[in-house]
DNA sequence: CCTACCGATCGGTAGG
DNA sequence: CCTACCGATCGGTAGG
């Protein structure tokens, strides 16, 4: 028998996915059972082997897609020689997956208006503080360059610039020409970075 | 018997103003129409005589609640001596009754996650060309003040500004501090206006 | 992990 | 506009 790993069985992992994909395609209350039980492949009393009910189950997917996980390494492994350069290649892979943007953004608008947000201190409380902290220390390393803005209105402006792209991508990209969306990001991002530095 | 407005009767602003509460506290399919009913003070059966079924209803409701009717009059009632002084103005309208933005929001979030946005092309329609022409006649007069930023840019942002204080809102502001939300939009507008500015 | 089942609730309608 | 009802489907469970 292979070891199990850290992330659960194979069964598990279906489960999840499947749980997943319907939740961000059809809302929790949309969803049944039955649809996540087919979808992963087993009959609808074996989920209840793996989660006690549907709303621990959708707990499961939204940590498992906690936007930490995602967005830690891209944060890592962005370069540039200047502030600017860095942030603006933060930003660039930030919003690079649209897949990624909008199923994480459609679990989030779940969260907000099936559950009220019930779980979102629970998610905040997880990385919030420490971004906080590093991006102080990151702005102060920087504060020549800066605008005097305070650092959680840094942060919620970048953060917002997700969803600046993101909705407005949901709302009207796919009803403009094609030649109104170029370089639609490098504006956005422009937009932001001419924001926030001096000069 | 007193004459009908264009609003329709008082039992179906009733049936509306009961589906917008509790689609919004709820999403569409965590609410019922027996709730609806309730909430609307009539039977069940009631509502059928003013709505054929749930999702008619639903439109209907997105309908009335379009951001065109909050919007026009805002940037219209807006002052302002220079360019900025007019789109600071028109933004702190825009996100000044946190109750009007978070009820917009969510019943967009309904749309976009349990319809798939099925309804939304046909909002989109019904104002963006217009707000197009006119924001773009309005950045050609002002375009020695503008960075050269293409005109849908410049809206994609201003409406991302938005989003961008709301959600934000909606995920922290709840679990922060009270000092670091202070002249939180101010600054987040502040971003945006010299993002689009000159000099 | 599946089969077969539970009570509850769903959207919608007939008839008055 | 209400009462009483329809078939379908829901989340969840017993028992194996």
């Amino acid at each position: 028998m292979a070891a199990e790993t850290s992330k659960g069985t194979a069964t598990q992992q279906n489960i999840l996915a499947g749980a997943h994909q319907l939740f961000t395609e059809r809302g929790y209350h949309g969803t049944s059972m039955r649809m996540i039980a087919q979808q992963a492949g087993i009959a609808l009393g074996g989920i209840y082997n793996h989660f006690p009910n549907k709303e621990s189950l959708f707990l499961a997917v939204l940590l498992a897609h906690h936007p930490y996980y995602a967005l830690l390494p891209v944060l890592q492994a962005s370069q540039g020689e200047t502030l600017e350069e860095y942030i603006r290649d933060a930003a660039i892979r930030m919003v690079s997956d649209p897949q990624d943007r909008f199923e994480f953004t459609k679990l989030l608008f779940i969260e907000l208006v099936e559950f009220r947000g019930q779980h979102l201190p629970q998610l905040f409380q997880m990385v919030f503080p420490d971004v906080l902290e590093k991006v102080g220390r990151y702005a102060q390393d920087h504060r020549a360059r800066l605008r005097p803005i305070p650092t959680v209105s840094l942060i919620r402006a970048f953060i917002g610039l997700f969803f600046s792209y993101t909705i407005t991508d949901m709302l009207i990209a796919r009803q403009l020409p094609a030649e109104m969306k170029d370089n639609a990001v490098d504006h956005m991002i422009d937009i932001y970075l001419h924001g926030i530095l001096k000069e």
